[in-house]
DNA sequence: GCTAGGCTTTGACCCTGATCAATTCACGAT
DNA sequence: ATCGTGAATTGATCAGGGTCAAAGCCTAGC
């Protein structure tokens, strides 16, 4: 049917699936469950024993760990065509180190860990792309972790502010945030209170306008200066 | 000859090489060259184009990234029988990402990565073992990125304390740093004033006792109460 | 249109840990 | 034994950003 092909076309699109041929893909599609999950509700929480990853189909999934006081520290947020827990297939004790919690009204596709070992055991191409992405993954965490210790938080704000431009914009760029600014906030390890100091401040310094989620880069290169 | 097997056998224990038969393990080892590196010598630095990776045979490794005013931030330290850089491998821009460097004098063996993706296509057995080095990693860094956000300068020490245990030894438990104390105070993100204060705040506690570099834990229950 | 509840912003204050500076300590070389 | 060098400690001070509290805003639902 047209809806099952729209499917394998989407899958196909993902960069773990992009070495399947149409039979492996279909194995991975009888394995797949798609999911709906309201906004707010959490699809696993840290510790839990996990047999399933996923890929995003529409709407926002957060990463999160939980401090014993209950602080939240929101590892990453995650939009269509993200996948996100792959990398556990490969853990000694196979529990998700993190929660997830839909942003929004979310649907998500999930796969079967151990049906997806198999295929893996097939396709070596398919092997190199998932540890091309958790390398890439690795990477990211790596600098993050430089991003924290070396840099303050203004500086780990523009530097969130510069990635979200849409790409060579070189004079006024316009950036909208598709995601609650304390939620942003937590990604970027800094208090809403100091999120919102330091956006009122790069204002005050004439460098970007915000309207509500609406941020105008006014200075794009006096941005890049700041870093 | 008897220093090749050795070098066999050697190699034959460490988690990438294991599943190997000793025709690929030749291979390997073809490919690979001893390397010598006195206190404090640079092997890499970040950025740089990167085509070996490399298993500590002695002494110590510290892996950092520099701000650009010059401070440092050490993410990894690592000993004899530990691999570092095969993550690298899978990247798409083949650098890299931290600057690494001998802390006393150390030798290395470093691999040809080109030859080794050779032998990855050959064992999905290696190339599962490598995603589980990787997925470690992964996980590793983003339990590091909790502790930065969500807990304190005392926290990440005490945990660090208590990791470097021998394993379930009750009562009293020795300690000996055989890192500088301000390469360990860089790893845990830590300012070396403050660690040391820090040292001292639990000495007085009674919860532990310094000499130099050796550490008594004096009260393990006491230090994980702290947590 | 208006109210309620959740974000966001603003203000006042504080605390952890960084910074700067001086001293002590450890240890290898002379 | 002594000197010199770099690490470690200690003291004094400071600031980035966290915390607490209150007010402002926006939107969904009545």
């Amino acid at each position: 049917m047209d809806a099952d092909q729209a499917l394998l076309d989407e899958l196909h699109r993902v960069y773990l699936f992009e070495e399947l041929d149409d039979a492996q893909l279909t194995r991975v599609l009888r394995n797949s469950q798609r999911c709906s999950l309201p906004a707010k509700s959490l699809l696993f929480e840290a510790g839990q024993p996990a047999d399933r990853f996923y890929l995003v189909h529409k709407g926002q999934i957060k990463l999160f760990t939980l401090s014993m006081d209950g602080d939240e520290k929101v590892m990453e947020i995650l939009y269509p065509g993200d996948t996100f827990a792959e990398a556990i297939m490969f853990m000694q004790a196979k529990r998700y180190p993190v929660s997830a919690q839909a942003l929004v009204d979310t649907e998500l596709y999930s796969f079967d860990m151990k049906s997806f070992r198999k295929i893996l055991e097939e396709s070596q191409q398919t092997c190199f792309r998932l540890m091309a992405g958790m390398s890439r993954r690795l990477h990211a965490r790596i600098n993050e972790i430089s991003n924290l210790t070396l840099h303050n938080a203004t500086y780990r704000l523009v530097v969130f502010l510069l990635e979200q431009l849409p790409e060579d914009a070189i004079e006024l760029a316009e950036i909208h945030l598709s995601t609650p600014k304390s939620v942003i906030a937590s990604r970027l390890s800094i208090q809403p209170e100091t999120f919102s100091r330091i956006l009122t401040r790069l204002s005050a310094n004439g460098l970007i306008a915000v309207k509500g989620n609406d941020i105008s880069l006014l200075d794009v290169q006096g941005l890049r200066d700041l870093l």
